[in-house]
DNA sequence: CCGTGGACGTA
DNA sequence: CGTACGTCCACGGC
């Protein structure tokens, strides 16, 4: 760090030193702003910088960084390979909440070994206020500033009056009529510091704009901070992308080949293959016309001929014939082989696992739905066959953790039903229950269960009652929601989270756009839908809140997060620090919680075990 | 080429 | 029993 720290104090030797004015139509104002020329200037500047202020930074590739506090703004020349070591020295004395656009930009300075403790992500806030997925800066801003995102401007768009991107100053980033310039947000725009100071100061304003949306949403802060655990889930899901899960080729090899056999030799060997894979089920399967194994209505047809009559092809409407017909068997062993070697076989190795025995794919923060993380290359439906190759280094180890029975619990705290909170306390929460309406353990965990997600069938009705007359708060929230839900009125999660129930448009609390509000079975799934997102999304925050803190947690240990599943942390940590780092992420379970819930005493209950592979999780 | 639905893996 | 996601496949539209 000695070394960062003189590069940070480097003296800059930019030509463009100057003022830049303040922005006209920003709704917040812009103070003057100062480009750091010395390591003195900008000593004497952070001297009164404040650990844990807000710190927007912008990125621009070959010119440099824009840092702007809420007072001013500077822009640094490095080069791109000492930005990290930039960022990294004013991370180590002066800790700020780093705010973005998108966590997307750091991914390069994660790449670089950057660890940065906490941030403040733009798009995270803004799918988190609004809803969706979608938030481009050019989105933001329009949506803070109540223009139509219909309107927002797109580069190259043609204009042939001239009637917007000709009429102001091109010099400011807002355009006359209140859109970014979409000149500004292609990337062409950092051309010279003043623009870049004048980027960050933007990034700013926008930052206290959604402040004051989180606020509205609930005065009593809990959105604004999941604002900002939600912004950590963001930096996360780089930082996962980036470390990636480790993984043994050789292993996964073994367990491929036990399924399809060989690795092909070429395109035409895996044909053959795979035909012959698919003759060894046609051997057996009635003969008639046009079979086509991977078509479900010549599957369908097949059945049929072997005089079978089910509504669909699934393995569950399956296997019961599994005995009595050989078709039916071999279809459902080759069905598994064939995913094995369409998804997850050779090829998937080849494209996901680097060379340095990491499985890598795409994180995502939050889902278009309730806000679950989601991650592409199968890292989130891998079969549990093939965890045996998710093996953790020679030396080291996976802590692996989960959450137990998250979802009643979740009910619990976000609906406020003392009796539910009450039988959180156990560490079996459906035991309570069950000696409380005197049924057996699992009556009452299916009646639960069907409470949360809207079962219509095979529940005893009683039971439904007495749930009804026992936690009436808590089924009241979820008649609420459901009710939201058929009528297509938007819903928030507990930490503030939109989840729209009609496309965008129309004011939030509208349900004009759906077609058939209350009525018919759309009306009934999108009563499931909303039954379900509001304990669905609120568990995804909870567990944000929770690998967040877990995260900070380890970073004095050599640890990483590898893996994040829904209720599900794995974490690859040195042999020695295995049982310590155990102990911290049941620890920071409480602490999780009651940052989230503030204050509701519901207990929620993990159990984290060192292992040294997936497979040895549960 | 692109969107859609079936199927199936995970939570 | 329910919800969600990602991925592959075949089909049918253009």
């Amino acid at each position: 760090t000695r070394r960062q720290h003189a590069k940070l104090f480097a003296p800059s030797t930019h030509p463009e030193l100057g003022h830049c004015l303040p922005l006209a139509r920003a709704r917040l104002m812009v103070r003057p702003m100062q480009v750091c020329a010395t390591k003195v200037e900008l000593r004497a500047t952070v001297a009164g910088f404040r650990r844990g202020e807000f710190l927007a930074v912008a990125i621009a590739p070959g010119l440099g960084i824009g840092l702007a506090t809420k007072d001013q703004s500077w822009a640094l020349e490095v080069l791109d390979a000492d930005a990290g070591a930039v960022l990294g020295a004013i991370e180590d004395h002066f800790r700020p909440r780093w705010t973005w656009w998108s966590a997307e930009s750091v991914a390069d300075l994660v790449r670089f070994g950057v660890r940065l403790a906490s941030c403040w992500d733009i798009a995270a806030a803004h799918r988190l206020s609004f809803g969706g997925w979608r938030a481009e800066p050019a989105r933001v801003w329009a949506t803070l500033h109540e223009l139509p995102t219909s309107g927002v401007p797109a580069m190259g768009q043609l204009d042939l009056l001239g009637e917007h991107t000709n009429e102001g100053n091109p010099e400011d980033p807002v355009r006359p009529d209140g859109y970014l310039r979409p000149e500004w947000l292609s990337g062409a725009w950092a051309v010279n510091a003043n623009r870049l100071a004048k980027w960050a100061a933007l990034i700013m304003t926008v930052r206290e704009s959604q402040q004051v949306v989180l606020r509205s949403i609930d005065d009593g802060g809990r959105s604004e901070a999941m604002a900002k655990s939600e912004s950590l889930a963001e930096l996360i899901c780089v930082e996962l992308g980036v470390f990636g899960l480790p993984f043994r080729t050789d292993i996964a090899e073994t367990l491929i080949h036990s399924f399809v056999g060989p690795r092909p030799l070429n395109q035409q060997h895996e044909i053959d293959l795979r035909n012959e894979r698919d003759a060894i089920v046609l051997r057996v399967a009635p003969l008639i016309t046009e079979r086509d194994l991977r078509n479900p209505a010549r599957v369908l047809a097949m059945l049929k001929a072997d005089g079978i009559d089910v509504p669909n092809t699934r393995a569950g409407q399956l296997e019961p014939f599994r005995k009595t017909h050989p078709f039916v068997d071999a279809l459902l062993t080759w069905r598994k082989a064939d995913r094995i070697g369409s998804t997850f076989g050779y090829h998937w190795l080849d494209e996901h696992v680097g060379s340095d025995g990491r499985l890598r794919g795409q994180w995502t923060g939050c889902d278009g739905a309730a806000g679950r993380m989601t991650a592409s290359s199968g890292l989130h439906n891998m079969p549990a066959d093939l965890r045996d190759a998710v093996r953790a280094d020679s030396g080291w180890v996976f802590v692996h953790a989960d959450l137990g029975q998250i979802e009643p619990r979740v009910l619990a705290a976000v609906s406020g039903d003392v009796a539910l909170s009450a039988a959180t306390q156990s560490v079996d929460l459906y035991a309570p229950i069950a000696a409380r309406f005197g049924v057996e353990r699992s009556v009452a965990k299916i009646a639960m269960l069907a409470a949360m997600y809207g079962q219509t069938s095979g529940v005893a009705g009683d039971v439904l009652r007495q749930m009804e007359a026992g936690y009436p708060i808590a089924m009241e929230y979820l008649r609420a929601a459901d009710h939201a839900g058929q009528y297509g009125r938007h819903i928030r999660t507990h930490g503030g989270r939109l989840v729209r129930m009609h496309p965008e448009g129309e004011p939030l609390d509208s349900g004009a756009e759906v077609s058939t509000p209350g009525l018919g079975p759309a009306a009934s799934s999108r009563g499931r839908y909303a039954r379900n997102a509001v304990i669905q999304g609120a568990a995804a925050e909870l567990f944000k809140v929770w690998a967040a803190i877990v995260r900070a947690r380890i970073a004095p240990r050599e640890a990483r997060l590898v893996m994040c599943l829904h209720d599900e942390l794995l974490i690859h940590a040195r042999a020695v620090h295995g049982v310590e780092i155990a102990a911290i992420v049941e620890s920071a379970l409480p602490e999780a919680a009651a940052f989230w819930q503030r204050g509701t005493p519901v207990k929620f209950v993990a159990d984290a075990r060192v292992i040294d592979c997936w497979s040895q999780a549960k």
